[in-house]
DNA sequence: CATAGCTCCTGACCGC
DNA sequence: TGCGGTCAGGAGCTAT
């Protein structure tokens, strides 16, 4: 599922061509999870801008106001150079077409979203992003910083990686992993993490999204970039979805739990409370 | 305020 | 092969 990297990526693969286009047409397809908030053609003849990635939203800016955009889990966006888009798909929600190409979003499930706002901090965009944390590459996000945001909690760490109040982009797959590369049980209280935990662990979170990053995003279920090109670090993969498989650290076995309603894998023996 | 539970949706998977 | 049931999950919303 579409997380921190796979944003960023599916955002490198389409900001630089569409910026500068004129919106030509537009076309919504089924019902996302908002309405768009605006009317359709009201977009048209709008110059996009730069596209800017927030947490796992996307903002683009067009001159009047712009579209936050969200992939949910199953969406992706794919960047069409030619002028004409081919038919739309049953899964294809929304497209914007531009005179510098168009984008489409297809998103089977449909937790996705294009929401019109005339500002990304006005409108529902501002709703939407305020209370979002850090972002895990702002030279803000220190072990400092999360161990005193940890020590407000009392869930377990797992849970509060994945609120996103804290800092932002990193799903169940990279919360697992972070944590498994921090060498920290996800069951652990949140507020029993010793300061150079939290040190180890934003340190975590940072390296496994910067390597997903580098390693072109997950494919885990069904992420393709605007090329349609599927992402590698599933090979990467230490914990998440490898219950019953040998740790590559100690070779015991991966477990999985469940927390909040997550599935969360981890390895007993490496992950400490 | 922190937290738990619910909710949206549909493809994949499983047992029969 | 078909069918019903279950699961997965981002994150906003509501209730506690």
């Amino acid at each position: 599922m579409p997380e921190l990297p796979e944003v960023e990526i599916t955002r490198l693969s389409f900001a630089d061509r569409i910026e500068g286009g004129r919106v030509t047409g537009v076309r919504v397809g089924k019902p996302l999870r908002w309405p768009l908030g605006c009317d359709a053609a009201s977009l048209l003849a709008q110059t996009v801008g730069a596209a800017r990635r927030r947490g796992k939203y996307l903002w683009l800016p067009l001159q009047h106001g712009g579209l936050l955009l969200h992939l949910g889990m199953s969406g992706s966006i794919a960047y069409h150079p030619e002028p004409a888009l081919p038919p739309g798909g049953a899964h294809d929600h929304f497209d914007l077409q531009t005179t510098r190409g168009s984008l489409r979003l297809t998103d089977p499930r449909r937790f996705g979203a294009v929401v019109w706002s005339p500002a990304p901090d006005e409108g529902p965009a501002a709703k939407l992003l305020a209370g979002l944390g850090l972002e895990p590459f702002d030279t803000a996000f220190t072990g400092d910083y999360l161990h005193a945001a940890l020590r407000r909690r009392r869930v377990a760490v797992k849970q509060a990686l994945l609120a996103g109040d804290i800092v932002v982009g990193a799903g169940n797959i990279y919360a697992c992993e972070a944590l498994f590369r921090a060498g920290i049980d996800p069951r652990t209280r949140s507020d029993r993490l010793s300061r150079p935990r939290c040190e180890r662990l934003a340190q975590a979170v940072r390296e496994v999204l910067a390597q997903a990053l580098s390693l072109g995003g997950s494919t885990l279920r069904d992420f393709r970039d605007a090329h349609g090109m599927a992402g590698r670090f599933q090979l990467q993969a230490g914990v998440y979805g490898r219950e019953g498989q040998a740790c590559g650290r100690c070779a015991g076995p991966v477990r999985r739990i469940v927390q909040g309603q997550r599935s969360t894998f981890f390895c007993a023996a490496c992950q400490r409370r």
